[in-house]
DNA sequence: GCCTAGGTCCCGTCC
DNA sequence: GGACGGGGCCTAGGC
C-alpha cells in the first residue's frame, strides 16, 4: 500500500488471524481486532477487551503486503531480535489511512529520577547534615543510586525505589556487604515511598536503614524546577 | 454515551489533551491521537509513533463523560490503585463505535512454563538418570522452580529462566546457600536458553552449575502435548 | 551490540 | 488484598 510507503497511519478493524514467531511463538485464531500500523513501523494489534495488545512489533520493522488465497497478508519483520508477525485479513470493517500530526509534549512526574533530583537538592530528606558525594556509583554487586556522608563523615550508600520490596533490600545489602566484609564502615539506606511487609525487619537484621519519603515532600521540591514550571504552564494554557 | 453503557468499542482519532494522576503523574499536551475505549473498561491512547501507548487505564474502571468549556471530557477512574485519566477532546477526526466480536483462541508457546513441562516429561534434559521430586517448592529465600535428585541421590535445586542473567544466578545462590550453611549437601542448576556474560563464571565460583537447553529440544518434546496438538490443528483450519 | 535497571509496567498466582 | 515473579515485556542508558 502507498500508505505504508508514505509512512502514514493505518488503522483498521478487521477479521484476521495472526501468527508470531521470534523469542516465542503465538497464534491467534480468526476474529475481529483493531490493527494499528504506525508511520515509524510500529504495529499493534488489540482485541476488543484488555488493556494490553495481543500481538505487536516494535520499530524498526520492514513491512510486506501481499495477497494469499484471497486473504490480504501483512508480514512485519524485525531484524534484531529476529521476529516475524504475520497478519492474514479476511475482511475489513473499518479502515482509516492518513497522516496524523501530534507534536504535543509529554511530561511525566514522580519517577525515580524525580525522587533523586529532590534528594540532590535537599539532602536533609535523608537526614540532617547529610551530604551527597556521588550520583550513581559502581560498587561490587552493582550500581548504587547515591553515595553520601553523614554528619560524622561516615560513608553512606543510598538506594532509591518507588516501592521498598525485598528485592530492593537485598540489592542494598549486596552493595554494603562487600565493603563491610573488607573491614570498611558504611551505612546503607533504602529510600522509598512505601515499604512492603517484612522489608524493614530484613533491613534492621542486616544493619541497614530506611527512610520513608512522602510524595508531597518530593513534589514540593520538584515544583521549583524548570521542568515542573513548564508543567504548570501547560495547565494554564487551557 | 450509549456506546459505553452498552459496553461497545469506541475508537477515535481526535485532537486531545490528556492528564494522568495516580502512581505517577503525567500530562500530554494538545495533539492528534488514537483513543481506544474497550467494552471491559480498558482505555488505551496511542500517539502516531511508538509501539507503546502513551496513556492507558486497565480495567476495571468507571467512565464519566461530560462537556467542559466546549470540550468533550472523558474521565476514566480506577479504584485500586486510585488513578484517574482525563481526556479533553477538542475535535474528532474519525469515530467508530460498535460491537466487535472476537472469540478466536490465542496460543502462546515456549515460555518458562513450556520449558518446565519439557523437563518434567524428560528429566534427562538436565542430565542422565535425573529425577524430578517436586514442582515448585518454598525454600528459604524464595520459591525454586524444580527440586530433583541426581543419580547419586543428591538433592538438586533447579531454576528455570529464558535468559540466564546475574539476577537469576544470584536467585539460585540465595536458595542453595542457607541449605549449605546448615551443613546440607545440595546442587544448584540454572537452566536457560542463553547465558549472559559473567554468569557462568559466577555460578562456577559459587559451586553452582548450568544447563543450556536449545529451543528445538523443548519444542520437539512439547510437540507431543495436547496443547500443541490444538496449535497444529489451528494451522490446519485455514 | 550486550547488559542492566526502571516502569503508571501488566498479569497471574499464591499466601 | 498484599507480595512475588514472569514477560515476545518495552525503553533508556552505560560500556
Amino acid at each position: 500500500m502507498d500508505a505504508i510507503r508514505s509512512h502514514h497511519l493505518i488503522l483498521m478493524i478487521c477479521d484476521c488471524r495472526v501468527e508470531y514467531e521470534g523469542r516465542a511463538s503465538s497464534k491467534l485464531m480468526w476474529g475481529r481486532r483493531i490493527v494499528l500500523m504506525k508511520g515509524d513501523g510500529s504495529v499493534v494489534i488489540h482485541r476488543p477487551v484488555g488493556v494490553e495488545a495481543v500481538n505487536w512489533q516494535p520499530p524498526p520493522t520492514v513491512i510486506h503486503i501481499s495477497s494469499e488465497d484471497g486473504y490480504l497478508k501483512i508480514v512485519v519483520v524485525r531484524r534484531r531480535p529476529k521476529e516475524v508477525l504475520r497478519i492474514y485479513i479476511r475482511s475489513i470493517d473499518t479502515l482509516y489511512t492518513g497522516k496524523v500530526r501530534d507534536s504535543g509534549e509529554f511530561y511525566m512526574y514522580f519517577d525515580e529520577e524525580d525522587l533523586k533530583k529532590a534528594i540532590l537538592a535537599h539532602p536533609e530528606l535523608i537526614e540532617e547534615n547529610f551530604r551527597i558525594i556521588r550520583d550513581e556509583m559502581e560498587v561490587e554487586g552493582g550500581r548504587v543510586d547515591l553515595v553520601g556522608e553523614d554528619e560524622n563523615g561516615m560513608k553512606t550508600l543510598v538506594e532509591l525505589k518507588k516501592v521498598g520490596n525485598m528485592e530492593a533490600a537485598r540489592q542494598l545489602l549486596r552493595y554494603v556487604s562487600p565493603i563491610r566484609r573488607d573491614g570498611g564502615k558504611v551505612r546503607g539506606i533504602l529510600v522509598a515511598e512505601k515499604f512492603n511487609s517484612g522489608v524493614k525487619k530484613f533491613l534492621k537484621i542486616n544493619g541497614l536503614e530506611w527512610r520513608e519519603v512522602r510524595r508531597h515532600q518530593v513534589l514540593s521540591i520538584i515544583r521549583k524546577s524548570r521542568k515542573l514550571r513548564r508543567f504548570m504552564e501547560g495547565f494554564k494554557v487551557e
